[in-house]
DNA sequence: TTGAAAGCGGTACCAT
DNA sequence: ATGGTACCGCTTTCAA
């Protein structure tokens, strides 16, 4: 038979259409007899459903979207972990929409776009304002926005301003003059507020206390970014009793690199930390600023949750706090 | 107006809902006066299509899934470019189903996934065998594998045997005794046979040569490892004078650093090449296997499209060939 | 070139 | 607890 559908599974059960989706729905008020018979007939005729009718007439998809950028990084690999895991007790199925260049942008302001055939919408680290150019999401139903904050939708992040704040503390503390490897960001789309509250959060700091950052280098975040970074620094006349803050733990590992081949052994010369609380950061012994990611994402996905149920009312913002991780690239060798 | 529908756009276009339909289906023998009118009732309603109701009824999705693995490289990044700029070319939407967790195979075994509710699957570095525990894949049409090969679908990849027995030769040249940092898997679904062969080229090569790695390591993927890798074979009494080859770019980029920490300069003292031809390794002077990553994704994607128009009936497979990057971890003090 | 109407495959209302 | 049936919104005959 070709692809059979409800009535072929209702014939053969011996029972009405109506009782063989409410078995399919796990409806209650169904006999232990029908519910039987009509699993048999559908295992026998290796029924599944059509998504496509299904929601045509309910109304729901039984799907939530992702809108998050491909960065090749393990930042998203977290973030997703902790929301699938949601998502799949809630029974939703989750698909992902990269937006790996700007020519899909187009296709994600259309409305009738795939993005969009979904009971939710998650947004991870990008800006509505940016993809939509001001507009409203092209999508009445619930949004929560996560890495990212915006007054008009539920948002989900990081307190990144008290991250760079913490930075500079943990800098101040040391008592050694203060030097930057910041982030060159391309703008565009892609532009996320993440390093500019950082940077915001560690200069306000600095400034609090009547200390400006001795020197200060932009690169691109990667780990041979970083090292040309500290390289740079070096050359602009970094002394070696310094505390560098690299605004990522990628560049900061790449810079802590440099500095111990050229034998500024961080922790015992140079100071030198970054931001994100990675793996890498831990293994290395690179002090950072820890960032719960995946808990995180578990957050908005309950949320997003809430928010299916009709049980949010007022826009909602979940901040999470930074944590110091102080590992040896900072310990050793104080002032 | 509560979602205007076709038969909105219709009545105040003046028209049937099948010219409306039309219109929107860009549909040849529609007159201008009428196409025009149409397109001004869209407009005026801000009406956007059910992407239910037309697949329901047309029987297509105008969309593509792709199921791949999550890992936070690059790789998959690079793949889905090349893939995506063709699917959005052909109008064809692209939604990504990643293998997070093993929980989520449970969900992809049903027929009624979302992820089915497409026109295509593209299946990129996962064994079907595995993931469906030996069963046909349910999902009735048409299936390409990227990154991945079998006999029994229409598969893009990469001649990792080939790989393999190019770095041997590579390394043979040298003649130098070589050692291997090998990739440590963690059996079960993710397992891709990548490294196998890549493994299999190498040492099938060396021993047609009467050669045998004279060390050898395993570990997982990560810089980190990489290092402790290249750690370890010292610790086994490794020569200076030795060429080292890492399955993969990160583990010799490792590898690399903690080399050159120790005084043996790569490309002076000892040799070192990896796999994968990534970025990293370009910008760091590692020799290295270029994959053409990028053009693998687009040639999955046409084929894929090529699939979806019945132009295949006979299993498909592109084999791409791996081209030597010799860089300077390998170029200097050539014995 | 166009409009009326059938029908895609489900779900939910209304009887019983 | 169960079956009949209208109907979700669109595309596609078919006849004009």
């Amino acid at each position: 038979m070709e692809r059979p559908k409800v009535q072929d599974v209702a014939r053969r059960a011996g029972v009405g259409t109506s009782t063989v989706s409410r078995v399919l729905n796990n409806h209650p008020n169904i006999s232990a007899l029908a519910r039987e018979r009509v699993m048999t007939a559908i295992s026998e005729l290796n029924y599944s459903p059509n998504l496509s009718a299904r929601s045509l007439r309910s109304g729901q998809t039984s799907a939530v979207s992702v809108l998050l950028p491909m960065t090749g990084t393990a930042f998203y690999t977290e973030l997703l972990e902790g929301a699938q895991h949601i998502f799949d007790n809630a029974d939703l199925d989750t698909a992902l929409f990269p937006l790996v260049s700007g020519i899909r942008i187009k296709r994600y302001q259309r409305p009738d776009a795939l993005l969009y055939r979904a009971d939710g919408l998650l947004i991870a680290s990008l800006s509505p304002d940016r993809i939509y150019q001001n507009q409203p999401v092209p999508f009445g139903k619930p949004i929560i926005l996560v890495d990212a904050h915006h007054p008009e939708y539920h948002s989900v992040y990081f307190d990144n301003l008290a991250a760079g704040q913490l930075a500079a503390q943990h800098a101040l503390a040391s008592g050694r003059p203060i030097a930057l490897i910041d982030v060159a960001e391309t703008a565009g789309v892609f532009e996320s507020p993440v390093f500019l509250e950082r940077r915001g959060g560690i200069l306000q700091t600095l400034s609090q206390h009547g200390v400006t950052p001795s020197h200060s280098v932009q690169v691109p975040i990667s780990f041979e970014d970083g090292r040309q970074a500290a390289r740079a620094l070096q050359d602009a006349g970094l002394p070696e009793r310094s505390f560098v803050i690299a605004l990522c733990d990628e560049l900061g590992l790449g810079a802590m690199r440099h500095f111990a081949e050229s034998g500024w052994t961080p922790g015992q010369s140079l100071h030198i930390m970054g931001f994100d609380g990675s793996l890498e950061a831990r293994k290395t012994g690179l002090t950072t600023i820890e960032q719960p990611v995946r808990q995180m994402g578990a957050v908005a996905a309950k949320l997003l949750l809430e928010a299916l149920e009709g049980h949010l009312n007022t826009i909602q913002a979940r901040r999470f706090e930074p944590t110091l991780i102080e590992l040896s690239s900072t310990q050793f060798g104080r002032t």
